[in-house]
DNA sequence: TATTGTTATACTCTATAACTATA
DNA sequence: TATAGTTATAGAGTATAACAATA
């Protein structure tokens, strides 16, 4: 609920009319642009909206390979680090172990990742397949082409201050949350 | 789906076993961190970190308010903007005009803002109440507080810059929405 | 007792279609 | 015919509680 799209058209009032009478506020904005005032200067407003937008260019680069931001980063997540169980993945990536079960059982029923047994027999090691691995093939290369796309406004060092800054903003706020990563 | 806490503890197998055996998974990863790979040099990743870290501190320190970063753009729009329309504000915002209906109707029953007659009767001019002002007042120190704390790891130029890359990544995102603000 | 995976559930946010009253 | 506000609804994403199997 936090994007910037472009205006709308003029104002005027209707039926379900609560207030009293209120002298047809003069409306001085129907004219030109929204002032967005402090909006402009809220570091998360501006973040919400990068955010959103990044999303929108990953799933019209994803679209081919059928994937979500959360199952593309569980792939990614067991290909580095095969045999982690569901609570530690789902720990790593803040989701809850209640709902990484059915985004689980997505992957494992389109075989691209499988719950393997484990010397605990309460979890799981959870592996990739074949066919997993395959996808992360174009998975790797599909996220360079995000990449690029969503940095073409930035040059190489530009991008690596922005990374180094949000890095630097994250630390201090991701401390207090539970227990710290 | 995207955050990052800390770790878990072991793995190992149960019950619903759907692979057919599967030799036991070495689990190299049950020892010390987890390896995110791609994902700490991926921007969206860490933008929606980001999001998140700076929305919980949004909730923490506006909870005296009573306001969600929605509802706080709306009253910010409002005041800088009297007189819009209700598709007017939801555009600016990004905000179906379907879902600001009950957005607003939160507000009008808070008595922070109202639903006016305009010279067009099928639509509503908005404004604040005096309590709604009263109500900015407050929201515009919270503001403060809140730029403050989400900003203490930076300078004040890293923190320019800081919305200087963001703005530079978004333009170009923002473009290809609907119409372009 | 504590933990893992699981189910059920609820609440929020978001998206679409269709209706009404106006234009 | 088109637009503003509205309603209904469906789909994600997220959060908590409670249960069975296992430790």
């Amino acid at each position: 609920m936090l994007n910037r799209p472009g205006q709308a058209r003029l104002p005027g009032p209707r039926r379900k009319s609560s207030i009293p009478a209120a002298e047809a506020v003069a409306a001085q904005a129907a004219t030109g642009k929204v002032d967005y005032g402090r909006l402009d200067d809220s570091l998360g407003y501006v973040l919400r909206r990068a955010q959103l937008a990044v999303f929108k260019t990953f799933q019209s680069t994803f679209k081919s390979a059928d994937v979500t931001p959360a199952q593309c980063s569980v792939l990614l997540i067991i290909e580095k680090n095969p045999g982690l169980t569901q609570t530690q993945v789902s720990d790593a990536l803040g989701i809850k172990r209640a709902n990484f079960v059915a985004l689980f059982d997505t992957l494992e029923a389109r075989g691209l990742a499988q719950r393997a047994p484990a010397s605990d027999r309460r979890s799981y090691a959870l592996q990739l397949t074949p066919r997993g691995r395959a996808l992360l093939r174009k998975i790797h290369t599909l996220s360079e082409v995000h990449e690029d796309r969503i940095s073409v406004p930035l040059t190489k060092p530009e991008r690596t201050e922005l990374f180094r800054l949000l890095n630097l903003l994250l630390a201090p706020l991701e401390q207090g949350d539970d227990d710290g990563a």
